[in-house]
DNA sequence: ATGTAC
């Protein structure tokens, strides 16, 4: 598909909204809504993400809007930073680059009771001992290893597998998403090639835009809620961002493979056959959401791995046990995953699918899934930006119930193609470059810091100012990052 | 995102 800019009707429908109307496209279903300032909207028509916008308007059983956030860019079928939904009643389809390769990628915060002064002086050591100790890279295996057997259960079972074998404490599972464990998923609809790839990488960063982060609160925003998240200024963090591995991407492309004749063999037709789906209630689209949520529950198990990881390092780095620096989880969000939830459509309660690829759940106070210890404040939201300038935890809100399916955006958002990044950091040691900002940046790859420097990013400053401004979720804090481990 | 082309 050509990736050039996109030139169809974007209006102006209200606070920071933008609608492209179903007249753009044949057989758009619903408008597309793309959250964005006006500045903004300058970079997200430089790729044909909006476009994509407009594809996924015309899937079978949409729901309200095709809904993109203001990290918005583009993807395989979907744009990374969408959100739809569909109603198996009105033949909704369920569609995996609507959740993207890399099933239940997603970020979680880990707390500690050390502040800033604790640490300046400490970095270097920090960060050499976490890269040395957590494997990072494409296709790099870790220090956990499953048989075929074990590998399945921890599947069908989330991180309470791992739990259950010393990695990690119950409480964890209280501060996951759906406590890390996505009811309905069948390890047996995995294959045994992807079970394989899984096997050897649980426990292990990844590569591209993952990472693992030392950062520090660098400001709050919303006092009471930053107490009811246990954050204040100072205070040193880690936030890990990785994913479900070759697992998740194996999953992804044996049910790609299998719904390429679901067009025909269903009567629909698609603008993009990157857009490959199958009706929710089909053998292809049964098998899929079995297989994606045992991938996603693998997905939290790999960051429970990594956590663990980091507790150790920093036991060993401080003389003290992780308990005893106060290393508790925050939460941990999945931002690449479909879901099967009850929204209010025009006034009538309905279960939709709602497919989140690069957008993150914000669910509001009192709402039933959001874990009681948040329950009267909402859901934590984490975002991570880029390594040079910040992340934000942000709280979920009522607006993005009533506007986005509980949604908001997922990060910075590439503002540079890879390649692009890539030719831009020839010549340069952005290692040092990143030192001179206060950031010790330790990768397994020189090419992966060009592509994910920080101007490779939109401003996740400006991204979060959206969506706050939008009420799709509000700011908590800033957190400055001062070491990182990449691929 | 991904043993970046079984």
């Amino acid at each position: 598909m050509s990736k050039g800019a996109f030139t169809g009707p974007l209006e102006h429908i209200g606070c920071c909204c933008h609608r492209i109307p179903t007249s753009y496209k044949a057989g758009m279903r619903v408008p597309g809504h793309i959250y964005a300032s006006d500045a903004m909207l300058e970079t997200i028509r430089k790729d044909q993400a909006p476009d994509q916008v407009a594809n996924v308007a015309t899937l079978p059983g949409i729901q309200v809007a095709s809904i993109a956030m203001p990290d918005i860019h583009w993807g395989y079928g979907f744009c990374i930073g969408g959100v739809c939904a569909t109603d198996p009643e009105e033949g909704g389809v369920i569609s995996p680059g609507g959740v993207g390769y890399d099933i239940n990628c997603g970020v979680r915060l880990l707390k500690t009771n050390l502040y800033l002064d604790d640490v300046k002086h400490h970095m270097r050591e920090l960060v050499k001992a976490l890269f040395y100790t957590i494997p990072t890279g494409a296709g790099r295996a870790g220090r956990y290893k499953f048989n075929p057997v074990e590998t399945r259960r921890l599947m069908g079972e989330g991180p309470r597998f791992v739990i259950d074998r010393g990695l990690g404490v119950a409480r964890d599972l209280d501060h996951t998403e759906a406590n890390g464990h996505i009811d309905g998923g069948d390890p047996h609809q995995v294959s045994d090639h992807a079970v394989k790839r899984g096997a050897e990488q649980c426990g292990t960063l990844g590569s591209g835009n993952h990472f693992l982060e030392v950062q520090v609160v660098d400001s709050v925003f919303d006092a009471d809620v930053a107490r009811a998240f246990g954050l204040e200024l100072n205070q040193i963090c880690v936030m890990i961002h990785s994913g479900s591995r070759g697992l998740g991407y194996q999953v992804c492309d044996d049910s790609l493979a299998s719904f390429r004749n679901c067009p025909v063999k269903y009567g629909f037709e698609l603008p993009d056959r990157q857009l490959a789906c199958a009706p929710v209630d089909s053998p292809e689209g049964r098998k899929y959401i079995a297989a994606m949520r045992a991938a996603a529950n693998y997905g939290f198990c790999n960051r429970q791995l990594l956590m663990q990881q980091a507790r150790e390092v920093f036991a060993g780095v401080f003389g003290r046990s992780w308990e005893d620096l106060g290393m508790e989880q925050l939460y941990d969000v999945a931002h690449n995953i479909a879901k099967l939830e009850e929204h209010t459509i025009e006034g009538k309660k309905k279960k939709v699918w709602v497919h989140r690829k690069g957008a993150t759940r914000a669910f509001p106070a009192g709402h039933p899934e959001v874990p009681e210890a948040f329950r009267a404040v909402g859901q934590p939201v984490i975002i991570p930006g880029d390594m040079g300038r910040a992340s934000w935890i942000l709280v979920g809100s009522q607006g993005a119930m009533d506007k986005t399916f509980g949604t908001t955006c997922h990060g910075a958002g590439r503002a540079m193609s890879r390649t692009a990044a890539l030719k831009d950091g020839v010549g340069r040691k952005i290692d040092k470059e990143l030192e001179h900002r206060g950031v010790i940046a330790m990768a397994s790859s020189r090419n992966g810091l060009a592509e994910e420097q920080p101007k490779a990013y939109k401003n996740v400053d400006d991204v979060v100012g959206v969506v706050h401004d939008a009420d799709l979720s509000r700011r908590v804090a800033r957190m400055r990052p001062l070491g990182v481990i990449k691929g």
